[in-house]
DNA sequence: TTAGGGTTAG
């Protein structure tokens, strides 16, 4: 309809009104639509209108839009006049472009032809001042403006809150937005992204409230920064701000859509991601790299995949920022093949220079390759490489365990005069602690002390790592109480080492530290307290954690639903453990691991065995933990020929290399099975050194099948390695007793005692209502519990010595019709408690059973029947009700 | 002719 229109101007051949009229349609098209402005220009061109000022201006404006700065330049040096406007058209075109050096050239020129300055111009000086740091020439533009009499123009005003707010000072942009009236929807925007530029969140959006009241009308530009603030808010927020654009008819241009798909992508909200760029058919590269890096933060690399096709169908040529997705996409699927393809578009598009796309390259082919040349090739291919290019060097290098050239790369990287940024400092700090380079991470530590970067906090969370790493944790709370914010990653760092330490109640302790900081729970912090509650067994924690978890939408999450299988699995709710398995759409390795080390610990071979079987069908494929539960489910069933069948597949079919644990579980599984001189083949022959657990699995087997000879060969090589430990003279004297040797029990009980050894206190913890209870007995078929078993040998040991007849202890009678009793210490040191887990009512055997037990430990010990308590002290028992 | 959106390193 413009060409129309234009065409029956031309038809006129009136000259003015030609020329005003055309410089009019351009001046709507540069407004509204650059294309159609494209396609009057030529027309225009031919009329031979070029001599006039106002069209030129147009036509100056049109070209800097849609061929870039240096066309723009070539018509403004050609342009026969120029007034302020042409001036100010250049210099915004370099400005826009990031040119701001030349802009600030221009400007000079622009002062040197006489022209003054309108606030246009200096609105555009300002933001190159801010661009280049040159704060002090952007006082004086500040000091010309109130000479002038400008400095109640909202043009300048808005230039001059971006100078400030740009240049780190919101106060002083924040006075000079209430100092002056009458501000305009850009003078409000601008106060706006300030607040957003400062993270003033509250204070962004409270302006916005403000803005409203005042009657202002906010525009595309104040929701789009708008949304900016919604970061932090969450997606609630988000979502009202969208409300807002609609209620108030704002248009959704393709920035605003990209900005609501950033919105929408970062709460994990695809769905409404993807239903904002689909309400209205633009859409440009910008708009494309946000949806497909929306699809990749969410993992939905399919989505992501076809969306990248769907771009190249409808036109659009990757970019730069594209082909960087795409490769940070490769890396996240470890896919190197797709990695290596786009690797040759890039080549073609000739981008392989550009430093971004590099940066990308260097980053997918260390986590993809593994060969560190490819990344080293295309480090060397960068003509100036920046500050993350030398990081995601220094950070892949850690990752193939090249600890030793970090040094050199970092201080090559100095050397060529990049400064290292709290990314780069943190990467160097958490790849020496993983090596524990102790000496060197301490001087890195030091010199990072006397530089700004020691107030970073991601610097901060790898010091704290580190320490905590160490085993340093004074020092790393040392850090935590200096730090003047912390975050979640703070503390799922402390909980997470407290964890591996088995401070696991230290590690639940942090749940109150969060609390108390105001920092919210997420998915990392929750995996990593429901694994403390899970190696507690403090289900109750557990359970309230479940809740937060299901309150505030982190159920989702695999870290989440993996730690809940765990949780439940190991503290005996195996059906909850089901459940929990049940609701992972795409169960991975670590869900099938945690189901079937579940099923297997509380004694559901079966179950365990077939749950392998439907995780091999799904296509998951199982891993050396796996094999871990999978071998300890037929030693504890005694399928001996299924157990060595399964060991064998693991290096032959699914190419793992068993591990020392592995071969524990072999030794066990034919040591149940009676074939003992085969263990102890398999404990000589095996790739590892033997260590003591190995032999005490085998002397346990020994005792089983009354083999005096071999069990008093394997205690000896055991007590080689380890003169102190009790156990194996503990399990000598049960199996003396079960062969009717007396005697030689009693003299290895003597020998034992001689040496001054006693039973070590080791414990397994449950919480039952909202104690954690210290337990003594456990089942034996988790690898951890080896020492618990022990317990048991020594309680079993003194049970026969008093004529009891002993049935075992633990979760393994969860599910067995037998007494199920489980015994523990309170973590009190006056009281222990037992319970009654499954027989609803305490039976005689059960009453002299813990009578005897208390006379055994000479504490108190309470019984629960129901919901009533009992209580058992040296052998008296008195109800609590 | 002033303000807005996308990538890559922990």
């Amino acid at each position: 309809m413009l060409c129309k229109a234009a065409n029956r101007v031309i038809n006129r051949n009136e000259p003015t009104f030609l020329e005003e009229t055309c410089s009019r349609i351009l001046s709507f098209c540069n407004s509204n639509s650059l294309k159609q402005g494209i396609s009057v220009h030529s027309p225009v061109i031919k009329l031979g209108l070029h001599h006039h000022l106002y069209l030129n201006n147009n036509l100056l404006s049109l070209y800097a839009k849609c061929f870039g700065v240096n066309k723009a330049r070539h018509f403004f040096d050609e342009m026969p006049h120029k007034d302020v406007v042409s001036w100010t058209g250049i210099l915004s075109a370099y400005v826009k472009n990031g040119n701001h050096d030349t802009a600030l050239r221009v400007f000079d020129s622009m002062l040197i032809s006489g022209e003054s300055p309108n606030e246009f111009t200096l609105s555009s000086v300002l933001r190159s001042c801010s661009s280049m740091g040159e704060f002090d020439y952007g006082t004086c533009i500040q000091g010309y403006v109130i000479k002038e009499g400008f400095d109640q123009n909202p043009v300048i005003i808005s230039g001059l809150i971006d100078f400030y707010s740009k240049s780190g000072l919101v106060t002083e942009a924040s006075n000079l937005f209430i100092t002056k009236g009458n501000h305009d929807t850009v003078t409000w925007t601008m106060m706006i992204s300030s607040c957003v530029l400062a993270q003033r969140w509250v204070q962004a959006l409270q302006l916005y409230v403000d803005m409203v009241k005042a009657g202002v009308a906010p525009n595309e530009f104040t929701f789009v920064k708008l949304l900016g603030a919604c970061s932090v808010h969450g997606l609630n927020y988000g979502k009202l701000v969208h409300a807002h654009i609609l209620l108030k008819g704002v248009k959704l241009n393709v920035v605003l859509k990209t900005a609501l798909v950033n919105m929408y992508s970062r709460f994990r909200n695809m769905e409404d991601a993807i239903k904002v760029s689909n309400s209205t058919p633009e859409y440009d590269i910008m708009l494309w790299t946000a949806l497909i890096s929306g699809f990749a933060q969410n993992s939905m690399f399919r989505k992501a995949a076809s969306a990248f096709r769907a771009m190249g169908v409808s036109g659009i040529i990757p970019n730069n920022y594209m082909f960087s997705s795409i490769l940070n996409i490769s890396s996240l699927m470890l896919s190197l093949a797709l990695g290596q393809q786009v690797h040759s578009r890039v080549v073609v598009t000739g981008l392989e220079g550009d430093v971004s796309v590099g940066n990308a390259l260097i980053n997918m082919y260390l986590k993809c390759s593994d060969n560190v040349e490819d990344a080293l090739r295309v480090f060397r291919g960068i003509s100036l490489p920046n500050v993350i290019s030398w990081t995601s060097l220094i950070a892949g290098f850690a990752e193939h365990g090249l600890q030793l050239d970090i040094f050199h790369l970092f201080m090559e990287m100095r050397e060529a005069g990049v400064e290292p940024n709290s990314f780069t400092v943190s990467s160097i700090i958490r790849s020496f602690g993983a090596a524990k380079l102790l000496p060197q991470t301490l001087m890195l530590h030091g010199h990072v002390v006397k530089t700004s970067l020691y107030e970073d906090i991601a610097v901060q969370n790898a010091l704290v790592d580190f320490y905590a790493e160490s085993g340093m944790l004074n020092d790393a709370w040392q850090i935590v109480d200096m730090m003047n914010r912390r975050d979640a990653i703070t503390y799922t760092t402390l909980a997470s080492r407290m964890n591996q330490m088995g401070h696991h109640e230290l590690a639940l302790h942090i749940i109150t530290d969060m609390k108390n900081d105001d920092i919210k729970i997420d998915e990392f912090s929750t995996a990593s307290f429901l694994s403390a509650s899970a190696d507690l067994g403090t289900i109750m924690t557990g359970k309230q954690l479940h809740c937060h978890s299901v309150k505030s939408g982190l159920c989702k999450w695999f870290s989440v639903l993996n730690g809940l299988v765990n949780l439940y699995g190991k503290c005996g709710c195996i059906h909850d453990a089901q459940r929990a398995f049940g609701e992972i759409g795409m169960p991975d390795n670590f869900s099938w691991n945690g189901l079937i080390s579940g099923l297997t610990s509380n004694g559901y071979i079966p179950s365990a065995l077939s749950t392998f079987d439907d995780m091999k069908l799904s296509g998951v494929k199982p891993d050396a933990i796996t094999f871990l539960s999978i071998l300890s489910a037929c030693s504890i069933g005694k399928l001996t020929d299924l157990g060595l069948e399964h060991f064998q597949s693991m290096r032959v079919i699914y190419n793992i290399e068993p591990q020392l644990d592995h071969y524990v579980h072999l030794v066990d599984i034919l040591g149940q099975g009676g074939r003992l001189e085969e263990a102890m083949e398999v404990i000589q022959t095996m790739p590892f050194t033997a260590n003591t657990s190995i032999y005490k699995t085998l002397l346990r087997a020994c005792k089983a099948h009354r083999n005096i000879p071999l069990a008093e060969h394997t205690a000896k090589q055991g007590l080689e390695l380890d003169p102190s430990d009790p156990a194996f003279y503990i399990l000598l004297t049960n199996l003396y007793q079960d062969a009717g040797r007396h005697d030689l029990a009693e003299r290895t009980l003597t020998v034992m005692k001689e040496k001054q050894l006693r039973k070590n206190t080791s414990h397994s913890r449950t919480e039952i209502r909202d104690k954690v209870h210290v337990f003594v007995a456990g089942e034996r078929s988790h690898p951890r519990t080896n020492e618990i078993y022990e317990q048991i040998e020594f309680f079993e040991a003194e049970f026969k010595k008093h004529g009891y007849l002993f049935q075992g202890i633990g979760h393994s009678y969860y599910h067995s019709e037998k007494l199920a009793v489980v015994f523990g210490l309170l973590n009190t040191p006056s009281k222990a408690t037992i319970y009654v887990i499954k027989n609803s009512s305490i039976c005689r055997d059960c009453h002299d059973f813990m009578k005897f037990v208390t006379q055994l430990i000479d504490r108190e010990i309470i019984v629960r029947e129901g919901n009533r308590l009992h209580s058992f002290r040296k052998g008296e028992c008195s109800c609590r009700g």
